[in-house]
RNA sequence: GAUCCUGUAGCUCAGCUGGUAGAGCAAUACACUUUUAAUGUAUGGGCCCUGGGUUCGAAUCCCAGCGGGAUCACCA
């Protein structure tokens, strides 16, 4: 980067860094910084006049002649520090307190502090420093919001698409992301300890896998070189970790990092991550117990009450939960009882509701539609919604009432789905032919059905106990604790389209082929460039012009000889 | 994928029916020994997203493109 696309600023801060260094002053010293004291502590426990070593970001500055205000911001929050040049520069040179500090200090540069507590006569808890180090310079200005005497903040770091690409300053800028990702830590936690003191395992099962099962999704495809087959990033963990319970754990968990090619918007990231536990020997009655007391706890430990505000909604995690039947929510919401009804009775139901229809649809992918159309988006409360249609839940058991449907649940949540369990399926026969009827739907043209995992179905072949399922999207479940509506909210780094480096240069394909052979030759004699080409004299002379215009190529001459060099 | 909104200084934003750019904060300089959105005075800082078009003249109007956001559709 050359010195003229910086801003100004950026070039102040800059010589600021070289005056620093001309002062023998080290802006990026090697040695660890002894502290031994946080803001947030020095607020809670104060104690006049007593030593403190702190380091953090210098966030504001108040420089008032011989003494100043400044605020350190370290990892628990602000402290206002208080500098007065004579105590820190006693003798007859105020280099350190004129200059470093006045002067070649910037907004956003770590800092070291070594001092004493005190309280300003307005009575706010300071730190009166007495000696002072730059820690780490930073060479760009921060955008720095204010909030005034009402509490009112200015000048907020509000634009979605610069808060999500440059997360470290939305995280530096606005207490209040952070606070987002705190709570989130806080959920994992809490489940972690749910999960180990009811005697559970945590496990891990491979991100990489030759068969995407588990779920219906589109996946991403990769290729291993040494085996030179396609592998696929994880769209779910299920089946693993039922191997494992083939391969007798009692229980084990898995927080699992998920990919799905499929499209993004306020409620779906390419990668996102789902909590998935298996135990043995339960059933969804059991699972449905065990997940409102976990909820009940998480939300406890995240946000000290069972209470969360969602947006214009107030949800309770207190459990227990509302149990629904899907086919008591469809007639409480249409009126239709789908018990017993062909799929052409179905299709025409879900028609005359005004739900788009095609043939492609089964039985299974009808009755949802007609959930998701009329019923879901009623559930605001925490509800369990159970006994879905065979269609839909390949690797459900069946209901042990009725053969039509399958012994699973799912939690709604402001009319979404949050969790999703079964009493798993355990029959290798039955299992086998829920695969194959995947198959049919596939080749009836539903692009999401799964595939048949034949190890899979080995492993249920020597016999799996019965065991119960859970799934948990933790990003979904972390936006109604913390009150996101958006999942960019509370992932670190969602995805974002690739960043293009200011003003966007399209190369056409002489100009790239010209451009690829620089970067392997980086330097070559004008003439002997051109013989690499066989194209007219013309576009090879438009296409120079347009690199060397975009300061991609220099062409320079060294005495006779016309040269070109990449830059 | 559709519709709407949006892109101007480091940040947040003004900029009217077209006349070559404005504020606050941040920055720079000076003053100021307990301030706190510190204050006062002065100063600098812009490919007005990109490319076309209309026009004597475009940040402004039109078209296309590229970002981003919202709503909807899709995605158990």
């Amino acid at each position: 980067m050359s010195h003229s696309e910086l801003s100004e600023q950026e070039l102040l801060r800059r010589e600021s860094l070289q005056k620093l260094r001309d002062l023998g002053i080290d802006p990026y010293p090697a040695a660890l910084y002894p502290v031994d004291a946080f803001a947030a502590d020095i607020k809670a426990q104060f104690e006049d006049g007593k030593q403190v070593c702190l380091a953090g970001r210098m966030l504001s500055q108040r420089i008032m002649g011989k003494a100043s205000f400044a605020e350190i911001q370290d990892a628990s929050g602000r402290i206002q520090v208080y500098f007065n040049r004579d105590e820190l520069c006693p003798g007859e040179d105020k280099t350190l307190y004129n200059e470093v500090f006045k002067k070649l200090l910037d907004l956003g540069d770590f800092i070291g502090i070594k001092g004493h507590m005190f309280k300003t006569q307005v009575g706010e808890i300071s730190v009166h420093v007495t000696e002072f180090q730059l820690l780490s310079k930073s060479l760009r200005p921060l955008p720095l919001p204010k909030t005034d005497a009402a509490g009112v903040v200015h000048d907020a770091f509000t634009d979605p698409e610069l808060r999500y690409r440059q997360r470290y300053v939305d995280l530096v800028v606005n207490r209040n992301v952070k606070d987002v990702f705190i709570k989130r830590t806080k959920l994992f936690n809490a489940m972690r300890a749910f999960f180990n003191r009811a005697g559970y395992m945590e496990v891990e099962t491979p991100v990489l896998q030759a068969i995407p099962g588990g779920a219906s999704a589109k996946p991403f495809i990769t290729h291993h070189n040494a085996l030179d087959i396609p592998l696929y990033m994880r769209i779910a963990n299920e089946l693993y970790l039922k191997r494992l319970i083939v391969g007798g754990f009692d229980g084990v968990y898995e927080f699992s990092k998920n990919f799905r090619n499929e499209g993004m918007d306020r409620t779906h990231n390419p990668e996102f991550t789902a909590m998935e536990i298996y135990v043995a020997y339960k059933d969804y009655n059991w699972m449905m117990d065990f997940t409102e007391q976990l909820l009940e706890f998480c939300a406890m430990e995240v946000n000290g009450t069972t209470i969360a505000q969602f947006g214009d909604h107030t949800i309770d995690f207190k459990a227990p939960y509302k149990r629904v039947t899907m086919r008591q929510s469809i007639i409480d919401f249409t009126g239709f009882d789908i018990a017993g009804k062909t799929e052409d009775e179905l299709r025409a139901a879900a028609k005359g509701m005004g739900i788009e229809v095609d043939q492609t649809m089964g039985k299974g992918k009808l009755i949802d539609e007609i959930f998701g159309g009329k019923c879901e988006g009623n559930y605001i409360q925490p509800t369990f919604i159970t006994d879905y249609p065979k269609e839909m839940s390949p690797l459900c058991k069946v209901h042990r009432d009725d053969p039509s449907l399958t012994e699973r649940f799912e939690l709604m949540i402001c009319g979404k789905e949050v969790a999703n369990a079964y009493s798993e399926l355990n029959d290798p026969i039955d299992q086998r032919e829920r695969f194959e009827e995947q198959l049919k739907l596939q080749e009836r043209g539903d692009d999401e059905a799964m595939f048949i995992d034949q190890d899979f179905l080995r492993a249920l072949e020597y016999g799996m106990p019965p065991t119960s399922g859970l799934g948990i999207g933790m990003d979904r479940l972390i936006m109604y604790l913390t009150n996101n509506p958006s999942i960019q909210e509370v992932l670190f780094f969602p995805q974002m389209r690739p960043e293009t480096q200011g003003s966007k240069i399209v190369l056409n394909e002489t100009e790239t082929a010209i451009f690829e052979k620089m970067q392997t030759e980086k330097q070559l004699l004008l003439s002997e460039l051109r013989g690499y080409f066989d194209i007219s004299n013309k576009l090879w002379d438009t296409s120079l012009k347009t690199l060397t215009k975009n300061q991609l190529l220099t062409v320079f001459k060294e005495g006779d000889l016309l040269l070109v060099k990449l830059n």
